[in-house]
DNA sequence: GTCTATAAATAGATAGAC
DNA sequence: GTCTATCTATTTATAGAC
């Protein structure tokens, strides 16, 4: 309380936010191949021994990526959600397979990193924490999209809904689309994908 | 003709072909990120330097490995099917979203890598032509499923179904599966993946 | 066509100064 | 909490011997 402005080592006083912020910029324009911790502290302008302080290694950065990703997910999907009427609980989960693809195409980051299997085994309860929220966030939207029925009904249209999403996004990532369909945006899959989900039917 | 076993350097005359399966094997275990070519020529036996007297780079080799998994999967399509009978054409088309996920899961390659940017940039022809005559085939296997309509459809049936089965294997691949119902296999999930491409509806 | 040897890049991670 | 410096490991790729 005595001082609103601690004293920061030279630059910096935020120095971990600032690191998963530039990490998502490097996974939006390359490959998780490419990533590389020495790589975020330039684009920081820090040393590369500085993230050090900030995250054991690697895997550690890359989890706390995961699960900004997760909650920032989550926080699209809620606000994408909600601009669609309440009446229409079917349409409104069938949207957030767009959601989904637009934010792989801006983040670069999704499902292949937050639920990732060597992530996972670094039991970070922050990435579980949120990546579950997620999945909860969406079930119930299935849920709510069937309108009673059996549970199971609500997983496996909640499953067809995920896998559509996630195989637009990963196919436009590798570039899939743009060597087929040159005229092709982050758009239009996003439109297509939604639609993908929109169609879905289970149970009947 | 005079040598019909000709001389070779050491103990192989087949180099070319053991690195492309030797690739192959470090796929089916890890992540592209891990792929090296140096680990490659380490699982043949030979030294680092002898791949590069048969693939230009690293990506060339990879190129080699796509083509040859852009062949593979359109041979084991073409097996898959046959084994359906020609009267249920929509059968036929389904199954092979199975087939995907299943070689993706034993491989280590499918449509990531056979139309991967990087990869499509080199121009290799071989790559290319495998690429094609592998979703010819599929989008004929999708026409025979709708059994005529407007063309449009039998494309847009295609794109699900790809879309589907591509999203089921980079999921499973990815770990999605075994950290939310770990008695999911390969096989459970194949056919989750069929099932998803039998219920597709397009142009209704 | 394979080898040995090597150059040049890059990354992960640590030690110790400030 | 950040820096400089450094170590170790790995990789890609080339040169030149055999």
């Amino acid at each position: 309380m005595a001082n609103p402005t601690p004293r920061r080592g030279y630059h910096h006083g935020n120095l971990r936010a600032e690191l998963i912020e530039a990490s998502f910029a490097l996974l939006a324009k390359h490959d998780l191949a490419e990533f590389s911790v020495a790589k975020a502290a330039r684009a920081v302008g820090v040393s590369t021994a500085s993230p050090y302080r900030h995250f054991a290694d690697r895997d550690h950065l890359l989890a706390a990526v995961a699960a900004q990703a997760a909650l920032e997910l989550a926080a699209r999907v809620r606000a994408d959600v909600a601009a669609v009427p309440e009446d229409d609980p079917r349409e409104r989960f069938a949207i957030t397979a767009g959601t989904y693809v637009r934010y792989v195409a801006e983040r670069g980051a999704g499902f292949s990193i937050i639920f990732s299997t060597p992530l996972a085994r670094l039991d970070d309860a922050e990435l579980a924490d949120a990546g579950r929220a997620l999945m909860r966030l969406l079930l119930d939207l299935a849920r709510d999209a069937l309108g009673g029925g059996p549970p199971e009904d609500a997983l496996l249209l909640l499953e067809r809904h995920t896998v559509a999403a996630h195989g637009y996004a990963t196919l436009l990532r590798d570039g899939f689309f743009s060597s087929r369909r040159p005229k092709d945006t982050v758009g239009t899959i996003a439109a297509r994908a939604a639609q993908a989900s929109r169609e879905l039917r289970v149970g009947g």
